[in-house]
Formats: C-alpha cells, sequence, structure tokens
DNA sequence: TCAAAAGTGTTGGCGCTACACCCATGT
DNA sequence: ACATGGGTGTAGCGCCAACACTTTTGA
C-alpha cells in the first residue's frame, strides 16, 4: 500500500497525455461500441475504452492511429478528434490529460483475433456496461458528435461495408437517430447526392426479392465533403 | 548556446499541456483578433496567441479561463475547446501539446489596461502579422469553426455589447460569413428566433434616422441553445 | 433639400413531408 | 399462393431567396 501512495505521488508530478478512442461498430442492425476489459492493474477487470499514453517522440494523432491499429488491426480508419478531457482529479493515479477520438470501423474489416487479444468486445449501445474514469461521459459526448456530423456530412457511409444495399444504410441512420425514416423520401435523398453506385448484384439475405448493393463513387464522396455539403435526413 | 541545447534536452523528457486562446472580438464592423507580442524569451518580439502551460493541480477548463482572466480581465466569457495540436515537432523547445480554446468576447468590456500590460492587440483579420508555430493553423482552424457554430447557434450574438442595433447584427454575419445578407431576410430570420426584446432606445451614432437598439431575452435565448436550433442565416 | 442609413412585403421556386400500393421471389 | 421486405410517385406546404421603395433626420 505504501508502495502504492509513493507511486501516487511520484506520478502527480508529472504531467501525462493520453489517447482514449471510441470505436463505433454498425452490425446487423445496431451501432456497436468496442470496449475493452482491462487485463493489468489498476482497475483489472472493469471496462473501458482503449487507449495509449502518447509517446514522448510520437505526434498525437500517430498515437491514435497507433491504439486503433493495436486494437483492431485496421490502419485507414475514419477517426476525428473529439474533446480532450483535462478534470484534475480524472484519473485517480495519473496527473493525465486526455484527448478523446472517435473511430467509425466497419465491423466486418476488423482483424477478431486481435480483438480478442485484447479483451475487447462490441456491445450494443443500450447494454454497455459501466465504464472507468470518465469514460462514459466521453461516449456520450461521442454519441452527440457522431449524431451531429450524421447531419452535416455522410459520415455514416464510414460505418458500412463496401457493398450495402439501401435499406441498410437507412437502418444505420435510424439507429443514429433514433428514430424511423420515410423509405421513399430517404431513398430519394441519398440518390440524389449523386455519391452511390448502383452494382448489378443483389443482396438477398434479408428478403427473398433481394436489394440492389450500391458502393460509393468516392470521387463524388470526396467531393461532397469538400463542399461542406449540408446532409440531413428528416 | 550549450545552454539552450541543454535546456532543450532536458525539456524533451518531459511532456508539458498548454492552453492557447483564440479571442474573437467585433468592433466597428470588423471581427478582431487578440493576439500578443512576446516579451519573454523563447521568440521574444514574435507574435503570438496567449497561453499558458496546465498546471498540474489545474482542471484545463480552469486554466483556460485563467488565461483569459490574465489577458482580459474578464470571467464569464464564451469559451469552447477548438481541437488540441499535438504533433511531435510543433513546438521546438518543449514536448507540448497544446489544447486551443476559442473565446468570444465584447470588445467593449475587456480590460484595456490589462490587455495593453500583456502586450496584446486587436488585429483584423485579414491583417494578421505572422504568428509563432502552428498558431496560424490554430486560427485558421477556430475562424472555420466560428463559421460553421454561426450556422447551427446564434453564436455570433456574444460578439456584440448588451445593446445593439439589428445593422450590428447583421454586419457581424456579413463579416463572419464574408458576404452580403439581404436586410429584409435577415430581420426577418432574427426576428423570427424571438430572442430580441427591442428597447425604446435608438442608436444614433450611424445614422441620421438612428437603429433601435434591441437586448437578448435572456430566458428565450437559453431555451433556443438547449433545443438545439438550427440556425440558418442565408 | 439632400444624403445616408433604417425599415418594410410579396412572390416564386425548391425541397421536405406525408402518404399507399405493387413487385419479386423463396418457401 | 402467400408472406416478406424492396421499390416507387405525388401533392401540399413552408421556408428561403430575390427584389425596390419609403422614412427619418442631421448637416
Amino acid at each position: 500500500m505504501s508502495k502504492r501512495i509513493n507511486d501516487l505521488y511520484q506520478v502527480k508530478e508529472k504531467m501525462y497525455v493520453a489517447t482514449d478512442c471510441i470505436i463505433f461498430g454498425f452490425d446487423k442492425g445496431k451501432l456497436k461500441l468496442l470496449i475493452f476489459k482491462r487485463k493489468l492493474e489498476p482497475l483489472k477487470g472493469e471496462y473501458s475504452l482503449i487507449g495509449s499514453f502518447v509517446r514522448l517522440d510520437e505526434d498525437l494523432e500517430v498515437a491514435g492511429r497507433r491504439v486503433l491499429r493495436e486494437a483492431t488491426g485496421l490502419e485507414n480508419v475514419f477517426m476525428q478528434q473529439l474533446k480532450t478531457y483535462g478534470k484534475k482529479d480524472r484519473d485517480p493515479g495519473y496527473r493525465c490529460i486526455s484527448v478523446a477520438l472517435y473511430a467509425l470501423i466497419r465491423i466486418d474489416e476488423h482483424d477478431e483475433e486481435l480483438v480478442e487479444e485484447h479483451g475487447a468486445h462490441w456491445y450494443e449501445l443500450d447494454q454497455l456496461p459501466g465504464l472507468i474514469l470518465d469514460h462514459d461521459v466521453m461516449v456520450n459526448d461521442a454519441l452527440f458528435q457522431l449524431k451531429q456530423n450524421a447531419r452535416y456530412k455522410p459520415i455514416g457511409f464510414e460505418l458500412l461495408p463496401e457493398k450495402f444495399t439501401i435499406p441498410n444504410l437507412q437502418s444505420l441512420y435510424e439507429t443514429i437517430y433514433q428514430r424511423d425514416l420515410d423509405p421513399r423520401n430517404f431513398r430519394k435523398k441519398v440518390l440524389s447526392l449523386n455519391v452511390l453506385e448502383k452494382l448489378d448484384e443483389k443482396d438477398k439475405s434479408t428478403s427473398k426479392r433481394g436489394a440492389y448493393l450500391y458502393k460509393f463513387n468516392e470521387e463524388n464522396y470526396r467531393k461532397l465533403l469538400e463542399s461542406g455539403y449540408h446532409f440531413e435526413i428528416a
């Protein structure tokens, strides 16, 4: 115990910077979050976001990508700064400021084994266990941000696999907004954006008739993002 | 010189966290930024934003408010996190991560003497001198954010004095958006928000006829903010 | 009396919402 | 043949953009 107190004393002499990642995924019509059961002290066995200290010789953004890669095996993930959390007592062990990032990944592309190795699990949002420290707050803030962003950018697209159907996309938006959307209006709207390319394939996994698969036209998608387009789907 | 190198070596052993404030003001139809001529080494005489290291026993937000108070004498300022800058070589002297904040203040309320004391000056945006480190980037990002925020929240209001005219408000938005707005449409829109209270006074400083002064109805203004109202003035 | 800014209404078009039925196909 | 989800069109409404003239009053 005296060792622990000593540790505390030492570490509070120094400022640490960490990044924590709020990793969203979308699967089977559910928005999910990747969270971790801690394998090490302190707080072993508790749930948390995944994070890491930022190394002295490492760019902040690089640290974020490193954490994501270590957790999911993915390299080119959509990632964005959320907010920096800096209450002096947010972590009882260290004086640590945390830059929270949120990431959107395609669940079907992540590396399952790597995920398992880190004691990670996908949880549906309404079944999340309590998280350590201020991680619950981070998740709430990230969700809010996700909703905001989904309004003004076609951001939800990052969460779908390469080929997807319009009902898939709609279901994603319904999950984010937490309400039903009209299928006719939704279709009209997304098609009017000119970022979808209809493929000659159908996905028959959810209906007998099957739904046409689409993919993004990268070019147009990029242009849309750049133009700061206002993407409200009501 | 060897002392300098020695310093560098020492400080790069440690992580520092700073906050830098992008302080916007609005005066005489111009959007201005409060910037500082450094009185101390390193980079003495160069222009920069104002900032400070975050103390070990100080909340991040408290540090931000402290910096603002020290620079302007104001306590209850609109302040918001912008972004955290963390490139490993962003500051050649320290390994320092900076949480940038942006603030909107009413120029008429700030403490002029305090401002002078810190070697601060209000610069119009298009006449800014170059700033040290990545402060130019921060300013650009803040401007972008200001524009974004002005679209969805009646944020520009923070920049005006307590009593103001509708043409004042319009001119503020024109400055932020960098384009002219139609006075009839503008007036219609802002009045429709129900946050303005017409006073029985006129401001005759800009015309013979004079323009009615307004103030905010705090109650309704707060409600509007809470409701996440979408405030686009085109 | 004139210059300079404040203040005021209307119309057309576009985009959003609401709404109900047929289609394709596997079982 | 029927159940299941996929796909389609239209009409009304509200909101935004465009647009020009009158009012006030100090100089």
